[in-house]
DNA sequence: CGGCGCGTTGACGCTGATCAAGTTATGTGG
DNA sequence: CCACATAACTTGATCAGCGTCAACGCGCCG
């Protein structure tokens, strides 16, 4: 396990005046993006969040680190990794712009954290956090729900790697990261996909090859082509949608 | 999906007298176990708390069901189930006296608990309890501890789901119901599995054949005993925790 | 140029699913 | 209490989805 720890000179206090984070590096290829409704108003936190920058393979943290710091990523998207000591690695969730992450961790995080593109973050300190919450019961209930999402989205992750063939969980990944980056979008998605076929293949409990070739059949059969430099497009959702549920029949 | 409603009719008051409710069938195997002390300090909810008996094969409540309690096991064993359109089935957790459930969903229920056994329920009015979580910090906490947890436990899962062989994962599902029944347990354990070979196979990913099929080699082994009645003897735990290890190479 | 990381494709084999009996529990009504 | 029905479990034979091993192409960078 790689324990890079980046330096923590580059943190800045954001206190004062106008929000000097928004997105000033344009290393990722993945967009900025507004954070969606139901996790943007921990608005009472923005005061004690600090700007930090991590570089592409890097970690925020590693797994049994104190979780002394919750995250916000402004730009950049980050994976969260499970290791076991035969070297068998499950990936959680990949993260992207918008997205927090620490907050679902006990005093200790469980798994790490690494960037997967040079990323920029606002980082909480936890204590500031939990005192926050000691006050504000909204805060806690906001707190609250978003781990409660966590933990849904984990439960959807488990039937996904419980029951569903090879095909349908590579389509279902590449559907939900075209939500996540254009939520509702209809027609011809691009989508990116800032992360290897290695990370794919650990967060979908499957192999490189078996993602390489299911993704190689879906072009085939024209669901979605293949862009530039890590995006694919989505050109039949309905076929993606139904892929793969034909192989366990 | 069956959607029997239990009868609402046989839910009373905790206040009074004798529980009259020790396991008159002799189906339930499993014995009443004192929450653990994480879990415990719920205590501010205890005056909302009303007791509850749900049949085995019943449902506390169904996925999509706004989510209006939440529950503490007194006795019997309950699971948390997802289900999809094809009958697929995913069993997130196993539910034993002590645990709490239903806190971790969101306004909505996304699976559903159903009772194994005839279970007792202390069943907490969810307006209770986010209203005494808006007053007590501490209590606030508390729930975000426990949320949390059980996110952990979801994201251990999905490693075992993703990464583990047949072999894995029923040892490493063996041992955790030793450890949950009996915590720290040393020599030969005897683990009561109220669930049936189905729930077993639909909790680890797998199908009911591999299911017996794994624990029949596991007895020829001689890691674990087939006790009387739905229990088992854990006979050689280093075994169990070795097991199927070497067949993913 | 050559090494390296990443991705693709092919050949083959194994783990675990599927299909199919058959046996043992569990429960029900007579 | 037994007869019967049904669910739960076990065991075997066969198959296929996906993992494993291997070779190769491509872009990047020193």
């Amino acid at each position: 396990m790689q324990v890079q720890q980046p330096s923590m000179a580059d943190r800045t206090p954001i206190g004062g005046a106008a929000p000097g984070w928004r997105a000033p590096t344009a290393t990722a290829q993945v967009p900025p993006r507004r954070a969606p409704a139901q996790e943007g108003s921990l608005d009472l936190l923005e005061q004690f969040g600090t700007r930090k920058v991590v570089r592409r393979g890097h970690e925020f943290y590693a797994a049994g680190d104190p979780a002394r710091f919750c995250y916000r990523i402004v730009s950049g998207c980050v994976r969260t990794v499970g290791l076991d000591e035969d070297g068998r690695r499950q990936i959680a969730e990949f993260l992207l712009p918008g997205d927090l992450f620490g907050f679902d961790s006990l005093d200790v995080h469980h798994l790490s954290a690494e960037a997967l593109t040079d990323t920029v973050v606002v980082c909480y300190p936890r204590c500031a956090v939990d005192a926050l919450a000691e006050q504000h019961g909204g805060l806690a209930r906001r707190l609250r729900d978003l781990i409660r999402r966590n933990l849904r989205r984990a439960h959807e992750k488990m039937f996904l790697l419980g029951r569903k063939s090879a095909g349908e969980r590579v389509a279902a990944f590449l559907l939900e990261m075209a939500e996540r980056t254009a939520p509702g979008g209809a027609g011809a998605t691009c989508v990116a996909l800032p992360m290897t076929r290695a990370d794919m293949a650990d967060h979908l409990g499957l192999t490189i090859e078996t993602v390489s070739r299911t993704m190689a059949q879906l072009c085939r059969d024209g669901a979605i082509a293949s862009g530039k430099a890590g995006t694919i497009v989505i050109r039949d959702r309905e076929a993606l949608e139904s892929f793969g549920a034909n192989t366990r029949h």
